[in-house]
DNA sequence: CCAGAATCTTGACACTTGTCAAGAACGAAT
DNA sequence: ATTCGTTCTTGACAAGTGTCAAGATTCTGG
């Protein structure tokens, strides 16, 4: 009987914690989110613990009781990151019924992505320079960067799909293709070029069927 | 004759500023390159003018009399690094006489570069990212990309010659290829991935006949 | 309602940063 | 050798940095 008590007890107790686990990884997703805004404005280098606090409803303090240092807190925002873009262009792949829907619903999110959330990208592309230099960055960025190879070569096989085809590169050197395109139409798109975003629309649309 | 001796006195100096100009120009050359090793060694957002300052033969006040701010010094960087990375393959490139010395001769020196320049190249990645929010860089960053592009395509050109033919993309998707693969092999191999160097090798000599 | 834990704020700390100015060292022309 | 302009060093400044600890506040279980 005692133990079926303290048996009840711990499961109680194991509850509580788990609950009071969960609202602490949500407010420090929470302020992962507050401060990937203010990196996604001013970027890795140039971005400190008060900025992101000021650009918040929190207090600088409070990151450090969520975060044992800014690495550990930036880390968090890469990762929450990666859950939010890997699956970008999933239902254009889940809903096109053709060679066609596919590439214009792959487009039409390309270009929205390049106009709407250049801030967000341009910040990947920081991060994962950063973790050129910065070994504690190195897993989680290379793991978004398989995440986002697969992601590219779920669109090639489904359109390869659709004209009976297999895709014609490799995985790595597909993604190396877009990825490339898009960094650099992201920096001409950045640097004012109005071109920049029709040019990367062009030239997808020609690649695509000679590579898959 | 009045006129002539001003004239001569005029002559000389402007030639005396020449002079000095070119050894001001020499100077700045020179703190620049002191400025890469550091740059190359802690990334952008890590370095400061007392740390170049240390690693080099100089204090830290002698940048501020040859460049007027940090940003005029790293774009000198900027621009001096391009120099001499531009034409890293054109040797190559002059010299191959058939597909084969092309590709093997190509394929060496991006071994070689991953090898023994990782840290430069890094910083390169870092500073193009660092154009994404910097305006103050985009000017040169995209300058060196058309530069890098142009290199690219000269190789490529010659390849396809070599087989009669002419390159199947365009100079921005092959730079963009390129380019992508040679980022993903480096964060990799700076990561420790023994096996980054030869995959990539792989894939380029996959891919040379398959693109030319 | 109240005690104790969890959460958050505030203010301080030691340190680093870019910038600059005063002057020392140096070089070249007179 | 002296003078003057160039080049470099030194030391200081104000502002900003990450970190932390003490205490205020809020929440929660009893």
């Amino acid at each position: 009987m005692a133990r079926q008590v303290t048996g009840a007890a711990r499961r109680v107790a194991d509850a509580a914690e788990v609950l009071r686990d969960e609202k602490f990884n949500a407010r420090r997703v929470e302020l992962a989110e507050a401060a990937l805004e203010t990196l996604g404005e001013l970027g890795f280098a140039r971005t400190s613990l008060r900025e992101i606090a000021q650009n918040s409803a929190f207090t600088h303090g409070v990151f450090h009781y969520y975060f044992s240092d800014k690495l550990d807190l930036i880390c968090c925002c890469v990762r929450h990151y990666k859950a939010k873009c890997v699956t970008r262009y999933d239902e254009v792949v889940a809903t096109a019924t053709s060679r066609d829907e596919l590439t214009e619903g792959f487009l039409a999110k390309l270009a929205a992505t390049l106009q709407n959330e250049a801030r967000m990208h341009r910040l990947w592309y920081d991060l994962r320079s950063q973790a050129m230099f910065e070994a504690a960055f190195r897993k989680d960025v290379l793991e978004i960067d398989k995440s986002l190879e697969a992601m590219i070569w779920r669109i090639a096989s489904r359109y390869a799909e659709f004209g009976g085809k297999r895709p014609a590169s490799s995985p790595a050197a597909l993604y190396a293709l877009f990825d490339g395109l898009f960094q650099s139409a992201l920096l001409k798109h950045l640097a004012g070029d109005k071109t920049a975003i029709p040019e990367l629309l062009d030239e997808v649309r020609r690649l695509l069927p000679t590579v898959c």
